[in-house]
DNA sequence: AGCACGCCGACT
DNA sequence: GTCGGCGTGCTC
């Protein structure tokens, strides 16, 4: 017997484990095996894992090499741009392959589930076949029953097989008189083929936006479409996409979480004239299988989706489009903290594509792209159909009276608008009724049991809700510590403006819209809906209102607290605090009425405040990347933070340290470590939490430290400590 | 991350 | 006497 020779393959198996596992093949397989899936043994389980890499050479301590079981693919299930893509990716983020790879699959493709459009032949008649009158068939029942069947309605294969077992023959006699056809139905993949309306007319700077998009259409070159809330972002979307389709290539359309509603699918479908897929949260295992196939197989023009849709493999990327690409729901918070619009950038780059980031408030890493040539900045300052941008003005609330949270000048403006039957929206980014429930008497604060924080009061049920870990209970009645019946509550929520409002407008609808009035499905969309239809109204509430909708009534938006992001200790706070300040103003004045935006503070006099109110976005953000640059953060150095969790309180801060004096010897001046130290909210939910920040002065430097670094790290036993790395982390806890 | 082995407390 | 608690060690 002639032995085929043994191949050693190196597979990547979905475990938090950073490293390959060699396995034995007894197929021969090539280099064209690799991204193919495959079932292996691994300890006592079977595990569908990928084959990452051919290799010559045994695994060096001897250890008895296993088998690979079944090879599930004929072919790689990545096209060569997206297999390497996946593969830096787990470089880069310093994650295991086989968990990177779990990741950007299907759920069904994680199950083994045949990587291809379960397609089925259909059996119809012909127009020829339409017309044979039975009766001529007497003689032959089977073909009779058979034409009859079909005339009440076509059949798939499996079905006219089971239906009329061993019709081979009778099929094929069928077939041949003509009388039969078949068509190839494939699986349904929610594919929505586009209706190609047109569109309004293009102002001046929308054009010349579409037109440097599409100039560079067929080379990778980067842009910051930078427009304010109703500057028609997506007009210029949709028309370098249809360019980009023209040429028959795909486009990849990335949205935040919030943004993919189905207002903005319809508008997608309505005005592109091809095949679209979206890929959605409330998609099916089996649709969103479908439509990933659809798209590798090159069957969609346009594939729209969130962050996880980075990962659809696509036959031809001709364009990448990330919207509002400053939203922190592109980064991935937990296990594989991949950051899609980076991998956006990525797959443009090696697709020779162009991409566009839109924004009305860009990040700072997009904007000093720009400052530094690597990005192309394009502006659209005016707003559709000449709407005025709204105002802002500062509301100095020191020593002024407030009422529940509302000053008296606040009062007054919501009343002009309101008389003139229009729609007031307040924005403060806090539900319950207060944050802190206090004892008049001896200061005494309730406090979460498992987090090191207050514990807010919900007036609706009188329970206390810790809004960081979810525990509540029934609110207290005396004083936990001295008994006393003197409680206070102290601050607003979103709740507490609600009733107060209500109060004081009694004639006027009132209409709150937080995680509380909208936990129930289809609650937010009646919510929005009372609010489409009506006027004078007040809306009351949280970042909910700020993404995604469009309220034409509204004239005024009070920002109730612009202060909360002035003392935050996370270094992204102001960034945050800005963007969410204009996306709030940019709802109001969206149709004909100019808006008005008032913003209460403590701190009128605050430098960055003041050069937001006064000079605008791109001068704040200016000046921040100048802070950034002073003191070597983010976006002119590269960051990744390795945190850890434990029940005890110093077991999670003795782990990093054990870390850092695994890691000091490598560093050099490139490189700073900071910490081990505690989270700036050290206990969370009953744990203990502590963090190590790692800074480098580039991301390739970044990337090479923590390669070398994480190799003694992974030999350290971390006892009853959680504990993960965080390459370009969003916020520092 | 799983999953099993292993060694100590309250139960049919 | 066992069921099961979770500590610890391994996965080609």
């Amino acid at each position: 017997m002639p032995s085929q020779p043994i191949q050693y393959l190196k597979i990547a198996v979905p475990t938090p484990l950073r490293r390959l596992f060699t396995y034995t093949s007894n197929q021969s397989l090539s280099e064209q095996a690799i991204g193919c899936r495959v079932w292996v043994p691994f300890g006592r389980r079977r595990l569908l894992a990928v084959i990452a890499a051919e290799t010559s050479t045994n695994t060096p301590n001897g250890v008895k090499l296993k088998s690979i079981e079944e090879v599930i693919d004929r072919e790689p299930l990545w096209p060569k741009e997206l297999w390497a893509m996946l593969n830096w990716a787990a470089q880069y983020y310093q994650h295991a392959l086989g968990d990177v790879l779990n990741t950007a699959m299907p759920a069904l493709l994680r199950q083994g589930k045949a990587a291809e459009y379960p397609s089925q032949l259909i059996w119809s008649l012909t127009p020829e076949g339409e017309h044979v009158d039975l009766t001529s068939l007497q003689r032959a029942p089977r073909q009779r029953a058979i034409m009859q069947a079909l005339q009440q309605s076509e059949l798939s294969d499996t079905a006219l097989r089971e239906q009329f077992p061993g019709c081979s023959e009778v099929i094929k006699k069928l077939s041949s008189r003509n009388w039969l056809q078949t068509y190839e139905q494939k699986g349904q993949a929610d594919i929505w083929q586009g209706d190609g309306e047109a569109g309004p007319d293009l102002n001046a700077e929308q054009k010349s936006a579409v037109n440097s998009i599409t100039d560079s259409l067929g080379q990778y070159k980067t842009f910051l479409l930078e427009g304010v809330t109703g500057s028609g972002k997506t007009e210029v979307y949709l028309h370098t996409i249809e360019a980009c389709i023209k040429q028959g290539r795909q486009a990849l359309v990335l949205i935040p979480e919030i943004g993919l509603t189905p207002q903005m699918i319809q508008r997608f479908s309505k005005r592109l004239g091809c095949r679209i897929g979206v890929l959605h949260s409330g998609l099916s295992d089996s649709e969103r299988l479908h439509t990933w196939l659809a798209a590798r197989c090159g069957d969609l023009d346009v594939v729209l989706g969130t962050r996880s849709a980075i990962f659809t493999a696509m036959k031809d990327i001709g364009l990448v489009i990330v919207d509002e690409e400053h939203d922190a729901s592109y980064k991935q918070q937990d296990s594989f903290r991949y950051s899609a619009r980076d991998l956006a950038i990525w797959r443009a780059s090696h697709n020779n594509a162009p991409i566009v980031l839109g924004s009305a408030t860009p990040s700072l890493e997009s904007l000093s792209n720009v400052q530094q040539g690597r990005s192309n900045l394009l502006t659209l300052k005016q707003r559709a159909g000449n709407a005025k941008p709204p105002q802002l003005k500062l509301l100095d609330m020191r020593s002024q009276p407030i009422d529940e949270g509302l000053s008296d000048r606040l009062v007054q403006v919501m009343k002009t608008h309101l008389d003139n039957n229009q729609q007031v929206l307040l924005f403060l980014n806090r539900r319950g009724f207060s944050p802190t429930l206090m004892c008049h008497d001896c200061g005494w604060i309730a406090h979460c049991p498992r987090c090191e924080t207050n514990m807010t009061y919900h007036q609706i049920d009188k329970r206390l809700r810790c809004h960081h870990c979810g525990s509540e209970r029934r609110a207290d009645h005396t004083c936990g510590d001295c008994q006393s019946e003197n409680l206070l509550n102290i601050g607003a929520g979103t709740e507490r403006i609600e009733t107060a409002l209500q109060k004081r407008f009694q004639d006027v609808d009132v209409i709150r819209i937080d995680r509380d009035t909208t936990r129930r499905k289809g609650s937010l969309e009646k919510l929005l809906q009372k609010v489409q239809a009506g006027q004078r109204q007040i809306l009351i509430g949280t970042q909910m209102l700020a993404k995604g909708h469009h309220f034409p009534n509204v004239t005024m938006v009070g920002i109730i607290d612009a202060d909360q992001g002035l003392h935050s200790p996370e270094f992204r706070a102001p960034e945050r605090m800005a963007q969410l300040i204009l996306q709030v103003a940019g709802r109001a004045g969206r149709a004909e009425q100019p808006g008005e935006v008032y913003i209460q503070t403590h701190h009128p006099d605050h430098p960055q405040v003041l050069t937001l109110i006064q000079s605008g976005y791109p001068e704040f953000a200016r000046q921040l990347l100048a802070e950034r640059k002073e003191v070597g953060l983010p976006p002119y150095t590269a960051m990744a933070i390795f945190r850890a969790e434990a029940v005890d309180r110093h077991s999670a801060q003795d782990f990093l340290q054990q870390i850092r004096q695994c890691l000091a010897p490598l560093a050099n001046e490139q490189i700073q470590l900071y910490g081990a130290m505690p989270a700036p909210m050290e206990k969370r939910a009953g744990r203990f939490r502590a963090q190590l920040i790692v800074q480098a002065s580039s991301r390739a430097k970044l990337q090479a430290f923590l390669a070398r670094g994480l190799e003694h790290i992974e030999n350290l036993k971390a006892y009853k400590v959680r504990w993960s790395l965080d390459v370009d982390p969003i916020d520092t806890y």
